[in-house]
DNA sequence: TGTACATCAGTGAACGCGCGTTCACTGATGTAC
DNA sequence: TGTACATCAGTGAACGCGCGTTCACTGATGTAC
């Protein structure tokens, strides 16, 4: 009995293993392409595996794409933190960070686009996406406990002001073609002023 | 040799008549469906011709979409236009005019989403697009003259605002499915919110 | 006025491709008795 | 220890569909001489 559930156990921890490494494989791929262009066919390659095995672990190519959004929200999350602990940072700096984070993964912005825009996605993946939302919107409500607004009001700041950052990568992530720098800059410049009137906006109740 | 160019001219007229009539057609299947739902077929069918017709004015899909788009911006601005016009409006109520707007076209912000996320669109339209954002920015930027922030700062104040506004109903325009009310709700709250803040900000430079 | 020719809107049908997903099957491993 | 059976990871191939776009052609209209 005991060794039973020790088995099963075991198998267990190897399928959420195998299911890692499908989602590996899967954003190394993302990594480098564009969120339209990489199928399932391209994951499985990637996996080293056949794309029919790939539903052994997942019911759809949505469930894929939502795993990694959480796997990236994580990581955005953490990294954050640690800048956060070497130093108060300003709102300027966190916004500057998550804009860092997102400028290096168009395919994360395409994701995002995809499950905000679009109508026709699965269910469940749906749902999962709604909570990470709400989850890491809660985080993002941490990391800006400091800035000592009223509380009552911090959830609706959080919203806005990532909203507002969101916003500005989504506009101006084009915005000079073949000037990388040109485009950085303008969306740092931008983000700097929201940053500062951000700040103004929530000094205002400060306690 | 005059009678030429007049019946020239009306040939083109005619031209450009029916390539009003295919865009008419496409915009009321957008406004009932969503961007991901209508194809050539579907506007072809419901302009009353056949799918291969639609290349004699047209030269893909894109560029319907994006005539579609500059067709909504004018339509917004002339809307704002008309609001303003009718009495001082606040920054609040501006931004309440283009959520209002936008809430109410779910396949106007799909085809914004697909111009700004997408990496395959028809180079054509590409192009076309960006002289539309550019151009609409500056209209918007009218709008907000009287808000008598320093000229220099206008610009990017107008993107800043833009952005926030966009990034507020992207991200929460499924805040409670299945409550359009709650969600509306919860929207204004957060542009409501945003435009305090940025009044404020905005504010300190006036002149 | 009549004839040959050019232009061009319009079309039905097909092209061509990509894609997510499923099917029917194999083979390895563990279990029951 | 041996045999029948259950479970399940894994797979090659195909399904099924949708879609943007193009092809080869027709027919109407206007032009040249």
């Amino acid at each position: 009995m005991k060794k039973t559930s020790t088995f099963l156990k075991l198998k267990e921890e190897e399928r959420a293993h195998r299911k890692e490494l499908i989602l590996e494989a899967a954003m190394k791929l993302f990594s480098k392409h564009s969120f339209y262009e990489i199928g399932m066919r391209d994951i499985a390659e990637e996996a080293g595996i056949s794309p029919a095995s790939i539903y052994r672990y997942f019911s759809s190519r949505d469930e894929i794409v939502v795993e990694i959004l959480a796997h990236e929200a994580e990581e955005g999350r953490q990294k954050q933190l640690e800048r956060i602990s070497s130093g108060n940072l300003s709102l300027k700096e966190i916004a500057e960070g998550i804009i860092d984070f997102l400028l290096q993964r168009p395919s994360t912005l395409q994701m995002l686009g995809h499950f905000l825009l679009s109508e026709e996605i699965d269910e469940g993946a749906k749902e999962r996406f709604a909570f990470i939302q709400d989850y890491y919107m809660k985080e993002f409500n941490k990391q800006l406990l400091d800035f000592g607004c009223l509380e009552e009001d911090l959830n609706y700041f959080a919203k806005s002001f990532f909203a507002t950052i969101l916003g500005i990568i989504v506009d101006f992530r084009n915005f000079s073609p073949q000037d990388r720098e040109g485009t950085y800059a303008h969306i740092s410049r931008l983000t700097d002023l929201a940053a500062d009137i951000f700040e103004k906006g929530m000094s205002k109740t400060r306690k």
